[in-house]
This record gives C-alpha cells, sequence and structure tokens, in this order.
DNA sequence: TTTAGCACTCTTTGTTATCGACTGCTAACT
DNA sequence: AGTTAGCAGTCGATAACAAAGAGTGCTAAA
C-alpha cells in the first residue's frame, strides 16, 4: 500500500504527465494540492515510487513518467470517473435523442459522440447476432429471379439480404417459404438457422432444392458475416506527441486497418463492465504500446454494440471513463427506443 | 514538341525516379535503352528540358525530378497503357468472378484488387441513385409498427430501408400502400419520390398523413443519404518515402477521413474516361501535392460505381491506368451480372 | 524527517569540418 | 554544329565537438 503523501505524488504526476506528454519533475508538482514540502523530499519519494515500480524514467537525469503499473494503481484508486461536464453532459444527451431506425446507428453515434468529447480514436461494431431471438423473417419477391430476406430479432435487429436464383420464382412460392421459415423459425433462436439443410426440407418435398438451399447458405452468410468496423476521429490521435514518431503513426494506421484486429480487441471485453486495457495488458501483441478502454451495450445479456477507444497509454482515464459510464447508463435508459 | 532524344531523357527520367524517388542524375541514365551518348550530352538535354518546365530541382547540384508538366506529358504521350502482366489478369479475373448480390460489392471488389495490384491507397463509392429508373418498390411489415421499403432499379441496384410509425400498421394497409406506390412508381425515374406529398395523398384519402408522410421521408433521406465511401489500402501509402515526412503522413489520413473531400474528387470525373489529375491539376487545395486517378463504372449511362486511387505525384502511372482500363473493361463485360 | 546545496548525468542545440554526388561550363574533338 | 572530357563549384548529408540547461542523487545540516 501506499501511504497518503506517495499517491498524491504518483496521481500528481500521472495527470501532469497525461497533460503535457512530458517527464515531469520534482520541481513540476510541489505547488500541487495538498503537497507542501519541498523538492528535495518530493525526489525521495519519486526515487521510492520508481523502486516499486509505480515511475519509470526515460534517462538517468530526466523527470518521471508513469509505468503501466502507475498507470494501472491511477486507473483503480486515484481516478476521478465523474469527471464531466454540464455541458458535456448536455451535448451527449442531445446526440443520443436522435432518432435512429436501425439499432446499429445508435452505437455509431455513440461511439461519434465519445469521440469527440474525448478527441481519442473510437472503433465500433454493431449488435452481435447470437443470443437473439427470431421475432419474424419475411421473404420479398424482387423481380423474378431476386429475393429479399428480411429478419427481425426481439431486440429489434434488422438483418436483410438479398437472394439470386438460377429460376424464375412465384409469388405462390414465396408464400409458402413465408409460411415455413415463419413456422420453423419464429420464437427461436437466431442460430437455429443454422441447422442442417435437411431439417428444413422434411416436410416439404414440394420445393427443389435449388430454392431452399441459396436462401439458407445466403442468410446463413450474412449472420456470420464479418462485422462492420466503424472508426471516428482516426487523425485526431495524429495530434498527439506520441504519434510525432513516423513509426508509431504508421503502426496505428495499420492497426486500425486490421480488422481483425479490432474486432478481437472489442468483443474480448467484459459484459457490464467498462475495461481498461493498458499498454502490456493487452492481449494482442500489436496493441502493447497503447492504452484500450472498451464497453458493451448490452440489453437483456443481448449485445447490441461495442465502443472501444484507442489511444496512447498516457491516455486522460478520468475523462475517457467518465464518458463511457455515463453513455452507457444513458443507453441502458433508452432500451425502448 | 519534344525530339526523340528529349522523349526518351524524359521518359527514362520520369520511369526511374518512379522506380527510386531519388533525383536522377546524367551518369544514371546514359544506359537507358536507346541512348548511347554521354553523360554531358544528357546534362545538356535535361539542362533544356528544365528550361523548357518538364524537369525541377531540388537544388543547385542535385538530380532532376519530373515536374508536373513533365509527368502531364509522360501520362500524355510517353505511357505504355498495357503494362499489365498475364498473373494480373488472371488474378483479376478470379476476383471479379466473385458471386456478388449487391452491385455495391463488385465496385469494393474491384477497388480492392486494384489496390492490391498497383499497392496504393484505393477510394471507391456505390451506384449512384440518380438516373435509375424504378423497376419495383415493395413494403414489407415487420411486428406492428416497423415497416421495410425495398426499391428495386433497372440496374438491379437495391435501396431498402426502415419505417417506424407512432400506430399501429395493418397489413391491408401495407397491401394498400404496396399497391399505391408501384402504381405511381413502377417504370419512374428514381427522382420521381421526390416530388411533393401532396400528389401521393391525392386518391388516396383514407390514408392518413401519419403513415404516408414517415414512408416518403425515409425514402427519401436513404436516397439522399451521404454515399458509404470505402478505402483499401489506407496504410501501404505509408511505406512510399514521401510519406516519411509526419506532415504529409498527417495530412494524407485526414484527407482520406474527409468523406465530403473524397465524395467530390470521386465525382469530379468525366463518364466514360479514365481521369489523371496531377498534383496542383486537382480542384481541391488539399490534394494538390498528390496524384488522383479515377474511373467510373457506368452502365447505359447509369453510375454503378467509381473507383479512384490517390498517391505521390511520383505515382507508377503506366501499371495505374493499365489495371484501371483492363477492370473498367472487364467491369463492362458483365453487365449481366 | 525534511531540506538546501552542489556535483554529476544526459539531452538538446548549434557550430564547424569533411565527404561525396552532381551540375554547369569551357575547351577540345569529330 | 553537335558531342565529349575534364574540372571547378554547389549543396546536402554526416560526424565530431562544444556549450547550455534541466533534473537527479547524495550529503550534510536544520
Amino acid at each position: 500500500m501506499l501511504d497518503e503523501r506517495k499517491k498524491k505524488v504518483l496521481q500528481a504526476i500521472v495527470e501532469q504527465y497525461i497533460n503535457t506528454a512530458e517527464p515531469v519533475s520534482s520541481n513540476a508538482i510541489i505547488c500541487h494540492n495538498g503537497l507542501d514540502c519541498s523538492s528535495a523530499t518530493i525526489r525521495n519519494e519519486m526515487a521510492e515510487l520508481e523502486k516499486n515500480g509505480y515511475l519509470d524514467k526515460t534517462h538517468t537525469s530526466s523527470g518521471r513518467i508513469p509505468s503501466e503499473k502507475g498507470y494501472r494503481y491511477y486507473v483503480d484508486e486515484l481516478i476521478n470517473d465523474n469527471d464531466i461536464s454540464k455541458e458535456e453532459i448536455k451535448y451527449i444527451s442531445s446526440k443520443l435523442e436522435t432518432k435512429v431506425n436501425e439499432i446499429e446507428d445508435l452505437t455509431k453515434i455513440a461511439a461519434n459522440t465519445i469521440s469527440e468529447i474525448t478527441h481519442y480514436t473510437t472503433v465500433s461494431i454493431g449488435p452481435k447476432t447470437n443470443n437473439q431471438i427470431i421475432e419474424e423473417i419475411k421473404f420479398v419477391l424482387l423481380g423474378t429471379r431476386m429475393m429479399m430476406a428480411v429478419i427481425l430479432t426481439d431486440t429489434g435487429l434488422v438483418k436483410e439480404t438479398i437472394i439470386k436464383f438460377d429460376e424464375d420464382i412465384t409469388p405462390k412460392q414465396v408464400e409458402t417459404i413465408n409460411y415455413m421459415f415463419n413456422n420453423k423459425l419464429k420464437g427461436q433462436p437466431i442460430e437455429t438457422i443454422d441447422r442442417p439443410l435437411e431439417e428444413y426440407l422434411y416436410d416439404e418435398m414440394t420445393y427443389s432444392v435449388n430454392v431452399i438451399k441459396p436462401i439458407i447458405e445466403q442468410i446463413k452468410k450474412v449472420l456470420e458475416e464479418d462485422e462492420k468496423i466503424y472508426l471516428e476521429g482516426a487523425n485526431k490521435s495524429f495530434d498527439l506527441p506520441e504519434f510525432n514518431s513516423l513509426e508509431v503513426a504508421k503502426n496505428f494506421v495499420s492497426i486500425l486497418d486490421t480488422k481483425e484486429l479490432m474486432s478481437d480487441m472489442l468483443n474480448s471485453g467484459f459484459a457490464e463492465d467498462i475495461n481498461v486495457y493498458i499498454g502490456e495488458e493487452n492481449e494482442k501483441e500489436e496493441l502493447k504500446d497503447f492504452s484500450v478502454v472498451t464497453f458493451k451495450h448490452n440489453v437483456n445479456g443481448k449485445n447490441l454494440g461495442t465502443i472501444g477507444i484507442i489511444g496512447p497509454k498516457r491516455m486522460d482515464y478520468s475523462k475517457v471513463i467518465s464518458v463511457m459510464k455515463y453513455i452507457n447508463k444513458k443507453l441502458n435508459e433508452n432500451k425502448d427506443m
């Protein structure tokens, strides 16, 4: 455990370093509230904090910067998780009140708002289809050889896809397909569609495989499809001093470009929490120089979207966590939307 | 007009500079095919080419680099627009044979292929709705207060949107709406939807504005909606030496991030051509340090997508233009898809 | 336990010198 | 007249060195 003064010194260093991105000297923090002692005393405290792994030096005669352990302690013990102004609350509310027709858009708006307030890059993905219950499934004929399938789930998620055929389809066939699929699938979890083809064909000998097969294959394809990943404020990060190294900047762009990486990053977090990964805490090698904060927008255990911030380890954790907490709360209030 | 030797010198300099990104010295090109004279002669030619504006110097004692006028001459007169290998042709064909259900995906695949072969960043947008003829418009009830509208056009473009209502909708109402809209809109250009609301309401006094109004508003919204812009290989550009300057790299990311800029860039080109904009030839201030090559995928004067490459002025124009020409040809062959 | 003071360390910045690549020009050559 | 060899001159890149400045660690006194 750290004594009170050490906590204050650590907090002062972390917060100052977050602000300035420069190593913090003993002189620079003596004026920090609650710390009225000389720079020499601070130096002694800093030396000890460094010995215990909370601080790092860039070289022997430099000021100190927080180590990952230091950031972690700050996030766990010293953070202000209500660091959000009235104006920000107002702005968030107004943004989230936007009428949306698809849930996916709500996630995008939330991600955009977070990026605007925190000035960090956000990454988001839409709802996960698993766990969702099929409320309705509809087939619509478009022309003569094209069909659209629309699936509506209990959380209001809508998935649609186009299916093409090698033969003409009659309206009567569509009607039967509608009846048949709804009969089998209504009220079932969406994964049910993944069952073997034969099951669907048992009682419907009149329907050729030519019609049913492409339908099921296409629907499965759409449901399994790579989630679309939305970026907000990718270029905001470039204004930060840590991105002044070309290598880091390049690396960052390439990370954002790697969809699987972003997808894994967002999906790995725990459900009902704000997840903070600092540097080496990230599972993925590529992210070990960054910090990532994520949260999931859940309703009744069903995921309606996940939003993550990716930025330097020197991230304004107070602001980021405060804003995320508030937006998460707001999203849950608006369940009925 | 340039005499034969000057053409050869210019071509050698442009091609070598494209390869190496280093100013080209007189010594470096004497071995170039068809040029058997001394470096001193080349120097004289280079001096004259510079006087005429085809070449630039970075400083007094450096080699030469092509000026924008030099690139332009190269593109117009010296280019090999069939610079494409058998393997590349094979690869392109295999990629374009991918079965797609929506035309938009075809543009994406083409853009992806171009980026893979040229190693430059590509930008693409899907079909434009204007000029398209409505072939069919369908409304499907989802639940009780939600409806999906699907519009199919003559080129196979499918647009769909969700509409929410404040009151319950009956299947009978949907049937009438389907009839009513198809009656009015089938065979009409898609812009017809933009006509004033009253026209639709004339003969349908039984339908409350509460139902018709949100439908038309939402459809109009979707049709006017910002086109989605797809990027491929954004990070490929970062391996080029011109992006070693942090300022340029930052600039580039911010350009790619600006949707209106990208949209204008793609939309400005002429229809049936490969459009090449070199540096200052770009209308947009932000692009004046880059070169842009675009082409539109058109069928019967209807735009089904536009693809652009954005890269350094030192772009491999031969390769880029060859690949684009070939892909454009291929896309037009596959009209029926 | 705290603090003043000072030697020491290390980065940053600026200066100067040197090397090497290329051009431009002149004079000779075909 | 066109071409070429040769050489002086220019400029960028690199390295070596000096000086300044910021900050620490340690020691000894309060």
